[in-house]
DNA sequence: CAATACACCG
């Protein structure tokens, strides 16, 4: 265009960066930025919102930020949320929630996209407590029917461990749409309540939006949570044939996931492992690099007892070097967020943590507990097996709560998924100190009551 | 120019 003798104006400048941003190409955004100052248009709001929006999704917030004291009065309601997502999206929500804060301050009205960012963001971090300050807002603002502040808030209920809510939610929601829908299905699925998922897949049938690729997700995640091995495939299948959806990546995952769960690949099932093999293979394929991948593999061959393929599905692990998350657990007291990592000796008051450890241990060992050491994959002599499973997140969470005394549900949250030895472990604890137990994992939630799961043990 | 839903997770 340039070349033919034309000169780009502010609106071949919007939607060039609107082009970078949706592709995350940074430093095509800095030429374009350095392009608009050359062409006098950088103090037109529209395009500063577009900047914010394409620096925001770069992870270049130090950029942002000086846009958007640059712009002083100019700043309108896109500048604000930009800004406001833009902290979300590069996971720094304490400044995220003091410019909402501010706003809230200088009487300014939040909208349905602030609110829906917001919540997205309550949910991401399952904090209840500010998820329902949030709620209580939108209701002031008049925006609680909103459809896009409804469906986030049914995902903030369910994520925040109240599937209850969402579910109270959705049913009084006046308008929905297939974000809505979704998120009650899979908010199903996330607390293992995959009977109720199915059957509000079928009433989204009869009397909702048309599915699409993310309701598939929801309802095959619902039947593997719940083993429901047959009718997954049979939903499998129809996405394709009845609604003309080409599966995805995360659809295979479903499948390979659905299989390993219910130990199929061990059973009279050669056929399906046989395409739980293809679709691990297209996996890989599309994926090299994520870790998760050869761990589903693993798991899948893991229960059905085939391990040698297991051994092999680990070397191709090793193989294409691939890298896993840290874990680690965290709680929510009055006097703020806890977070730890396994063996963490970094909290202020770890000497009262490891001691109601110690103790809860002992405790637990006269109850009958004996480490699951066998379920721990590391190459390591029994001893030190132990030890390491002993010192998992979750259990000092768990053990600095005891610390403290409060009747009330102990809720632990966790990025990776539980191990089978601390969710045998949890089962003792719930019992020993006549607690209830609530651990959400990155699969799902887990209630512990007086030495019970609510998975019962599938998960 | 900003927004909500998504499986897998030593």
């Amino acid at each position: 265009m340039m070349r033919a003798g034309w000169n780009p104006n502010r609106v071949t400048f919007i939607n060039i960066l609107a082009a970078v941003s949706s592709l995350s190409l940074c430093k095509v955004g800095q030429q374009i930025h350095a392009q608009v100052i050359k062409y006098h248009i950088a103090g037109d709001t529209t395009i500063e919102n577009a900047l914010l929006a394409c620096y925001g999704k770069c992870g270049e917030m130090d950029e942002c930020e000086k846009i958007f004291s640059r712009m002083s009065d100019r700043k309108d309601d896109v500048s604000w949320n930009s800004m406001i997502s833009g902290y979300i999206h590069n996971e720094l929500l304490l400044k995220a929630m003091d410019l909402v804060w501010f706003m809230i301050q200088r009487g300014q009205r939040l909208d349905h996209f602030t609110f829906a960012t917001v919540l997205s963001a309550c949910a991401s971090v399952a904090t209840l407590e500010r998820g329902m300050e949030v709620h209580a807002s939108a209701l002031r603002a008049c925006l609680e029917s909103d459809v896009v502040v409804g469906s986030a808030l049914v995902d903030m209920y369910s994520k925040c461990g109240r599937i209850d809510y969402a579910l109270r939610f959705f049913d009084m929601m006046p308008i929905r749409n297939v974000y809505s829908w979704n998120s009650m299905i899979s908010g199903y699925a996330r607390h293992g309540h995959g009977d109720k998922a199915l059957r509000l897949f079928s009433r989204m049938k009869l009397d909702g939006p048309p599915p699409d690729h993310v309701t598939f997700v929801g309802v095959l995640s619902a039947c593997s949570h719940a083993g429901i091995v047959d009718e997954g495939f049979k939903h499998f299948k129809s996405m394709s044939q009845v609604y003309g959806l080409a599966p995805r990546m995360e659809h295979f995952s479903c499948i390979v996931d659905l299989l390993g769960r219910a130990g199929a690949c061990g059973r009279a099932n050669g056929r399906k492992t046989e395409l739980g093999r293809k679709a691990a293979d297209m996996l890989f394929e599309m994926e090299p690099q994520n870790a998760v991948n050869y761990v589903l593999l693993a798991n899948m061959y893991a229960s059905g007892g085939k391990w040698e393929d297991v051994a092999r599905a680990r070397k191709l692990m090793r193989e294409a070097e691939v890298k896993k998350e840290a874990g680690c657990s965290w709680v929510t007291m009055k006097d703020g967020v806890h977070v730890f990592v396994a063996g963490d000796k970094s909290h202020p008051e770890k000497d009262l943590v490891y001691e109601k450890l110690k103790e809860l241990n002992q405790k637990m060992r006269d109850a009958g507990y004996v480490p699951q050491t066998k379920y721990a994959l590391y190459d390591l002599d029994q001893e030190n097996k132990e030890e390491l499973l002993g010192y998992h997140s979750e259990r000092l969470a768990v053990a600095f709560v005891l610390t403290r005394n409060s009747g009330l549900p102990i809720r632990i949250m966790k990025n990776l998924r539980v191990c089978v030895d601390c969710h045998f472990a949890f089962k003792f604890i719930s019992k020993i100190v006549g607690r209830q137990i609530v651990l959400r994992d990155s699969n799902r939630f887990h209630h512990f009551d007086d030495g019970k799961c609510s998975c019962g043990d599938y998960w």
